[in-house]
DNA sequence: ATGACCTGTAGTATATTCACTACAGATCAC
DNA sequence: GTGATCTGTAGTGAATATACTACAGGTCAT
């Protein structure tokens, strides 16, 4: 079992994922990893590494930064 | 050891570093990890997470893709 | 209600990352 | 030449990422 908690980075994964309608299954086909991946990465369970992180910013062909952030994206509510 | 070879991702960290005159004692002390852990990065014998890659992104600000690309970047020979 | 698909969670097993120690070669100041 | 610092390389060991299997609950179409 992967850790059970594990915050220190924020993702916008999952958003980016539901926004264009996307199954786990089809973003880890897309970028070569297991789809449970998706969702472990999705719920900051683990750190994803540069390679998986950057086939994900070119698949959804966004900057790396709008997936990954030190810091916590604006809350939808916020306007974000 | 770590693995003796790992390509599939190319990185601009040691370029970066060099020309700010830093060591990887200095890189490693700012974002937190073992001066040889910056080596073996630099080296490309393996691949970084997210949190290590982004602390290196805000260290030097640039965005990550200036630091790791998937593809090589242009050499400075060829003007890059 | 059945089946198809998605998700959350869990467990096990393997690969990789990373910390740490150590040593050798290079450079540079003194 | 001695010492200090940087680098490359290597080895061990711990922590983490990832693959894979499996099951239960949800939604949705038929």
């Amino acid at each position: 079992m992967p850790k059970p908690d594990r915050p220190a980075f924020h993702s916008r994964l999952r958003l980016l994922r539901t926004e264009r309608a996307l199954s786990r299954k089809e973003v880890a086909a897309a970028v070569g990893v297991h789809y449970q991946t998706i969702g472990y990465i999705e719920r900051g369970e683990y750190s994803p590494n540069i390679e998986l992180v950057l086939r994900l910013a070119r698949h959804f062909e966004v900057p790396v930064e709008a997936i990954f952030s030190l810091d916590p994206y604006p809350s939808i509510a916020d306007g974000g």
